[in-house]
DNA sequence: CCTGGGATTTTCT
DNA sequence: GAAAATCCCAGGA
């Protein structure tokens, strides 16, 4: 009941409900046998194409059209050269609008329990190859006193990824993840998290977007404890 | 506690 | 050519 995974009816709603729903989900990396597991704690929504603090304000262009894509896609952008971030398209199709996920608490790192498995059909590939080769992703500094770094012997597995670039750096989603069907992925994909709202939920201003002029203001970032 | 600067590359003007 | 939906580290109060 609890950890069902999302689907696209879910996601294919007004991005301020999607974006505080999904609070307290799972997001659930899959990586060969390894399974990465955490809460979303802080999110933030990026709504239409007047959301001056939106990419989508600059109109349908290449880097955009995820975002005017179908729902429940990952939309992937490269920021300040070094990290990525991870956003959940939302709304129907031809509406640019997404949530991005800035927070999460790993809290399970497994192992996957399905093993055989048919490759599934997709493969598209966009359409830009072999990337990977330098992608800075993984672990570009190393940073020595992230609280929780190693796990103790016998003790809990839980580490606090507060901020966007810490949470793909973790998760290890690069640009190759842009337009991921989340719904169907064997990758990537969120379910469903404990009861529905045991949190109170905290809104605030949307972090570093103070060019977006009356925008700047919304209160479109929200987090839990 | 706070402030400031450097790293590094994609994207759009 | 400038700015960017960031993070980390150093230095000062």
């Amino acid at each position: 009941m609890a950890n069902k995974r999302l689907k696209k009816n879910f996601f294919n709603k007004p991005t301020l409900k999607v974006a505080k729903e999904l609070l307290g989900k799972y997001l659930v990396r899959e990586i060969g046998r390894r399974v990465i597991k955490g809460k979303i704690t802080e999110v933030e929504a990026y709504i239409g194409t007047k959301d001056l603090a939106s990419h989508a304000s600059k109109g349908r262009t290449k880097r955009t059209e995820t975002m005017f894509g179908p729902p429940g896609h990952a939309y992937i952008y490269m920021i300040y050269g070094m990290y990525y971030c991870l956003n959940i398209v939302t709304e129907k199709k031809e509406f640019p609008a997404a949530v991005l996920i800035r927070g999460i608490e790993i809290n399970q790192i497994s192992l996957a329990s399905r093993l055989a498995k048919a490759p599934a059909k997709r493969a598209p590939r966009l359409g830009r190859g072999r990337a990977n080769l330098k992608s800075p992703s993984f672990s570009p500094r190393r940073s020595s006193g992230e609280a929780g770094a190693e796990a103790p012997a016998g003790g809990q597995n839980f580490r606090k990824l507060d901020g966007p670039g810490k949470v793909c750096r973790e998760f290890e989603i690069d640009k190759t993840f842009n337009g991921e069907d989340i719904i169907n992925s064997n990758k990537l994909w969120i379910e469903g998290g404990e009861e529905a709202n045991l949190h109170k939920i905290i809104k605030s201003k949307r972090i570093g977007i103070d060019y977006a002029g009356g925008w700047r203001d919304k209160l479109w970032r929200f987090y839990i404890d």
